[in-house]
DNA sequence: CGTTACCTGAAA
DNA sequence: TTTCAGGTAACG
C-alpha cells in the first residue's frame, strides 16, 4: 500500500509527538500474527519499555524510529499498514494489532488488516534496509544514476522501477504514473530507453512523488497519515485506477494489463507500445 | 527473471 | 464464488 509519499506522510506527522517520548508499555492484539516476527511479544515489550524516542527518519519505505542509545524500532508498512497518535479515549481504529503508550498519555496505534508489517528492533537500523537504492528525492540523484540503474538490463522499465535496489521507495502506483507523466510505455526494456526518455522519466518520478507528498499520499482504500487523515493524491491519478476512463492528457481509454505481476495502468496514445 | 506465498476483506 | 489489492521474500 504505502509507497514513499505515504511513509513520508507518517513521518512528517509523527516526528515531533515522538521525539523525547518515553515508552510506557506495548500492548498487542490477540490472535493472528503480530508485526514483531524476530522476538517474542514479552520480550519486545520488555525491551522496549522505558526507552526514549530520538529522530523518526525515513528511507524508502521504511520509517526508522530511532531510540535514544543509538538503536532504533523499524517498520515497514507493506500493504496495509498504519502507524497513527491517538489519545486513549479516542473511539478505536479498525484491524489495530499493537500500540505503542507514551509517558505524554498518547498511544501509537498500528493497525493492519492483512498483518503483512513488520516492526524490527535492532542495534544495526541500516542493516535492516541495507539493500536499497538511492533516494529519488535527494539532492544527489541525477538522471546519470537512473540512466546506470538501467544500463544494460532487458527488464521491463516497470519491473526496474519496482526492484527497490534500483530507486527506493517507488511502488505500483507512482511507478505507472511516472512512466505515464514521461509517455513510456511499461514493456520498454530499461535498457533501450533514448536519452531524453530517461531525462523525462527522472523528472516524472520527482514532481510525482513531491505532489504526492504535498497531497499527503493517495488514500485508495486504506492509507491513512499518522493523525488519522485521508490522503488526496488518488484525485490526481492519470492512470492508475483509471482503466476504462479516458486520458486526462489526450483523451484516449485507458488500459489495464499486467507487468511484472501487478496491475499496470496506460495510456495507448501517450505511451506507444514497444 | 516471473510466479507464489504471506493475510484479510471488498468488490465483481 | 472468484478475483483483486499500495509490498516483498522465497521460490524455480
Amino acid at each position: 500500500m504505502p509507497e514513499l509519499p505515504e511513509v513520508e506522510t507518517t513521518r512528517r506527522d509523527l516526528a515531533e509527538r515522538i521525539r523525547g517520548r518515553a515508552v510506557t508499555g506495548v500492548s498487542f492484539a490477540d490472535g493472528g500474527p503480530l508485526p514483531v516476527r524476530d522476538m517474542e511479544p514479552e520480550a519486545f515489550a520488555a525491551a522496549i519499555r522505558g526507552r526514549v524516542f530520538g529522530e523518526l527518519e525515513r528511507r524508502g519505505k521504511y520509517l526508522i524510529a530511532h531510540l535514544e542509545g543509538g538503536d532504533a524500532l523499524v517498520l515497514h508498512r507493506r500493504m496495509t499498514g498504519n502507524l497513527l497518535s491517538r489519545r486513549p479515549d479516542d473511539p478505536p481504529d479498525a484491524h489495530t494489532r499493537a500500540i505503542i503508550h507514551l509517558d505524554d498519555g498518547a498511544e501509537l496505534r498500528w493497525t493492519d488488516l492483512r498483518r503483512f508489517g513488520r516492526w524490527q528492533l535492532t542495534t544495526d537500523p541500516a542493516s535492516a534496509y541495507s539493500g536499497l537504492g538511492p533516494e529519488p528525492l535527494g539532492d544527489a540523484w541525477f538522471v546519470a544514476d537512473l540512466a546506470a540503474a538501467l544500463r544494460g538490463r532487458a527488464a521491463p522499465i516497470k519491473a526496474v522501477l519496482l526492484d527497490q535496489r534500483r530507486v527506493a521507495g517507488l511502488g505500483n502506483i507512482y511507478a505507472d504514473e511516472s512512466l505515464h507523466q514521461a509517455r513510456i510505455h511499461p514493456l520498454r526494456p530499461a535498457g533501450s530507453l533514448t536519452d531524453a526518455e530517461m531525462t523525462r522519466l527522472h523528472q516524472a518520478i520527482r514532481s510525482i512523488l513531491l505532489l504526492a507528498i504535498e497531497q499527503q499520499g493517495s488514500s485508495m482504500r486504506d492509507h491513512v497519515g499518522g493523525l488519522g487523515q485521508r490522503g488526496t493524491m488518488q484525485e490526481r491519478w492519470h492512470v492508475y485506477g483509471r482503466a476504462g476512463q479516458t486520458c486526462r492528457s489526450c483523451g484516449a481509454v485507458i488500459e489495464k494489463s499486467r507487468v511484472a505481476g501487478r496491475g499496470t495502468h496506460i495510456c495507448p496514445d501517450c505511451q506507444p507500445s514497444p
